[in-house]
RNA sequence: GGUCCGGUAGCUCAGUUGGUUAGAGCAGGGGACUCAUAAUCCCUUGGUCGGGGGUUCGAGUCCCUCCCGGACUACCA
């Protein structure tokens, strides 16, 4: 077989925080992945790099009163400790803010003003006058123009989902200052991302460089319109990287973060003597770039747009994977499962994680999920029961004789395993790693009951029997040898110490095709701890802590026994102070629900008919129908906005809003006055 | 509402181009063994393959339709 090239890189994480058990499916995902080809001979580098620039990295640098390359340098060392210490091993591990990576932009950035895809539009944004520094739309919270909320985000309202401009805003705020920004107007540059319509269209539909999903995906919600202009920078103050050919200007971080693949490329090739253009500018390299399913549309038609324009090898594959949950449930800092990589090393091995998310990753962009529970019996039937167990239940009985000189009969156990090979490289090769799990384990679930049989513990009491004992431990120390390499790509740490008891190390897949023979047996030494669930639970405990801290931090707790989570008031942080004047302008008044219907159209929306008493009713549509069942809902008191301005929707005309908390879907409080509040009566 | 992906044993899933009585692991029940990290081995309970139609000699597999779940995406006062 000929000798691939390969490029791997896994996305860019971000320097403004740690890494977490949901980056880990990622960084782990193409850890195996370039394991498998490295072990199968194949020249393949792992490539990967901080993601450092951008206004929230600025803006921290501010907060934390130092320079943006003191913290980025601070997270970088973070980041790497995190992954070298889960056995994820890069080739290079560069950064976006580096002298490659500036030079790199500016050719490509170069090559792209000449295909004449650059335009300039002006751009009006909102600008804080006290930071002295343009607002990201994150940056701004201020009212809903559509339903009045206040202290909303500045893109979109979380109280009523509508979309909008941050000039939309009414009565914006920065968080920076919590001065009124002002709308200023920018020079902004775009590529025209349209001009490369037809060879994206190409570029994606072909069926090869993208899972079928994805390519759906693609062509339903971008391809079927004309491409949008993409605004590429950013005015000053911004850090990044000013471009060279507009003062003032500079590289929006989506632009310059993927280029620090190319760049962490060219610092490898660099130190080690190899030609860059072998690696992104050859037909015989192959570039495969993992994600995750939020960073799609920058790695599917910007990207390849980039490099096409610029002359570079387009990717070869974008493998995309879904999100973790947490016994199924999106990870939550208040229920202590956001846990950050360092927080489950202090409590679990990594190769745990390693082969949970082997046994659960298939090539599909799925979300998988960690169930706490299946994960400790998991790891431990799996590995410690059918796997170690095999090393350790017969090691030690050929410590001083090694490994017979001649391959016994083994009712062609050993054959098989063999003869699979190819079929679990397959399903490594294609990302189905809960497929090739599933293969190995098999050849382990074969692979005990030989020792079963054989009976080695019998063996050893009659010496006439040696041979036969040597035998029989041969072959269930083979057995567990080409398990070992099997499972290598997940665990090397596994490998490793198979290596060390039979005396020769585990380097290549086909070792698995031959036995191993006449080499010394060392003492068998603890291969792997058992998961212990208390470990898992201090695991949740000092991360629910770490989340508490986070939510708490510059609030002075008073004595509060019922412990209430921060949650919601992080989620939803309170709105700047308002008068009296502006309270009373919200007419609040008891009503009673005399109607509830579904519409059968309406996902969100159930349609009520709320009485203020004396005959007087009006119409309310309510986004609750998720959250009540309609005849429930018939009589009873609720709190309205009787004043509300009323609002033509889909299905009629609201002439008011009945309040309740919550985040919205199926978590929606209505509420309710105590006995004794009668329909009209106004709240003040 | 649109697009896409799913719905197979209590749980996690496998079922190749439609082809014998639908499988595995785990969990449950019973037994055995003691070399091994209370690991292992044997036996065993358990499924109208989401529902209903259709195509076919034959459907978990193909077609239609409905129901349910998830993801993305409108709208959601």
């Amino acid at each position: 077989m000929t000798k691939r090239r390969i490029l791997v890189t896994a996305a860019l994480p971000y320097a403004n925080g740690h890494i977490h058990i949901g980056h880990l499916v990622e960084y782990l995902q193409t850890d195996i992945w370039v394991r498998f080809q490295k072990l199968r001979g194949n020249d393949c580098r792992y490539m990967c790099a901080d993601d450092t620039h951008g206004t929230a990295i600025m803006i921290r640098a501010r907060q934390e009163n130092r320079s943006e390359e003191e913290l980025i340098a601070e997270m970088q060392a973070a980041h790497e400790r995190d992954f070298a210490d889960f056995d994820i091993e890069f080739d290079n591990y560069g950064s976006t803010h580096s002298d490659e990576n500036r030079a790199l932009c500016a050719e490509i950035w170069q090559s792209i003003r000449d295909a004449g895809l650059v335009k300039e539009k002006d751009v009006e944004q909102l600008f804080d006058p006290e930071a002295g520094t343009f607002l990201a739309d994150r940056f701004v919270r201020g009212t809903c123009p559509k339903c009045a909320a206040t202290d909303q985000p500045g893109d979109n309202c979380s109280s009523c989902g509508t979309t909008y401009s941050t000039a939309e805003l009414v009565d914006p705020k920065s968080t920076l200052s919590g001065a009124t920004p002002e709308v200023r107007s920018a020079k902004h540059l775009f590529i025209e991302l349209e001009q490369l319509h037809e060879f994206l269209n190409d570029w994606t539909q072909c069926g090869k460089h993208l899972q079928p999903e994805i390519a759906n995906y693609l062509k339903g919600h971008f391809l079927g319109d004309p491409l949008r202009d993409w605004d590429i920078s950013r005015p000053a103050p911004y850090f990044g990287f000013e471009i060279p050919d507009s003062p003032g200007n500079y590289w929006y971080v989506w632009f310059d973060a993927p280029i620090g693949y190319m760049a962490s490329t060219k610092q490898w090739c660099d130190r080690q003597g190899e030609d860059f253009n072998d690696w992104w500018k050859s037909a015989d390299c192959e570039v495969h770039h993992f994600i995750g399913k939020d960073i799609t549309y920058f790695h599917t038609l910007f990207w390849p747009g980039m490099l096409k324009t610029a002359g570079y090898s387009l990717p070869t594959k974008v493998h995309i994977h879904g999100f973790l949950t947490v016994d199924g449930e999106k990870m939550s800092k208040s229920k202590g499962t956001f846990v950050n990589a360092r927080t489950y090393l202090n409590h679990l091995d990594p190769n745990y994680l390693r082969y949970f998310y082997a046994a659960k990753l298939s090539s599909k962009v799925d979300d998988i999920d960690l169930s706490l529970d299946e994960f400790i019996v998991k790891v431990n039937t799996d590995l410690v029961g059918k796997v170690v167990n095999l090393a350790s239940r017969s090691a030690k009985f050929v410590a001083k004789v090694g490994l017979s000189t001649e391959y016994p009969d083994d009712g062609g156990l050993f054959d098989e395993a063999a003869s699979m090979a190819d079929e679990i490289a397959q399903a490594y090769e294609e990302c189905n790693y809960s497929k090739a799990m599933r293969l190995i384990m098999g050849l382990a679930d074969r692979a005990n009951p030989y020792v079963e049989e054989n009976k080695p513990w019998e063996l050893r009491k009659d010496d006439e029997q040696a041979q036969r004992l040597q035998d029989v431990c041969t072959v269930a120390l083979n057995l567990f040898r080409q398990i070992a390499i099997y499972l290598s790509p997940v665990l090397l740490k596994l490998a490793q110490q198979a290596g060390e008891l039979l005396n020769d190390p585990i380097t290549h897949w086909d070792q698995a095709k031959t036995p191993l023979l006449g080499t010394p047996v060392n003492k068998f030494k603890h291969m792997l701890k058992r998961v212990e669930e208390k470990d898992v639970q201090k695991m949740i405990e000092e991360s629910k802590e770490a989340g508490e801290a986070a939510s708490a931090a510059g609030d002075v707790a008073i004595e509060d026994r019922w412990n209430d989570s921060g949650e919601a008031l992080t989620a939803e942080p309170l709105a700047e102070e308002c008068t009296y004047d502006d309270f009373i302008k919200v007419d609040l008044r008891v009503a009673r629900i005399v109607s509830a219907e579904h519409i059968a159209e309406a996902r969100k929306l159930l349609k009520l008919q709320l009485s203020l008493g004396g005959g007087k009713t009006m119409q309310v549509f309510a986004g609750i129908k998720a959250a009540y069942e309609p005849e429930k809902l018939v009589g009873r008191l609720v709190i309205c906005v009787a004043n509300l301005a009323p609002r033509k929707m889909k299905f009629g005309l609201s002439e008011g809003m009945v309040v309740a908390s919550g985040p919205g879907g199926s978590e929606v409080f209505l509420l309710s006055p105590d006995d004794g509040a009668v329909p009209g009566q106004r709240v003040h």
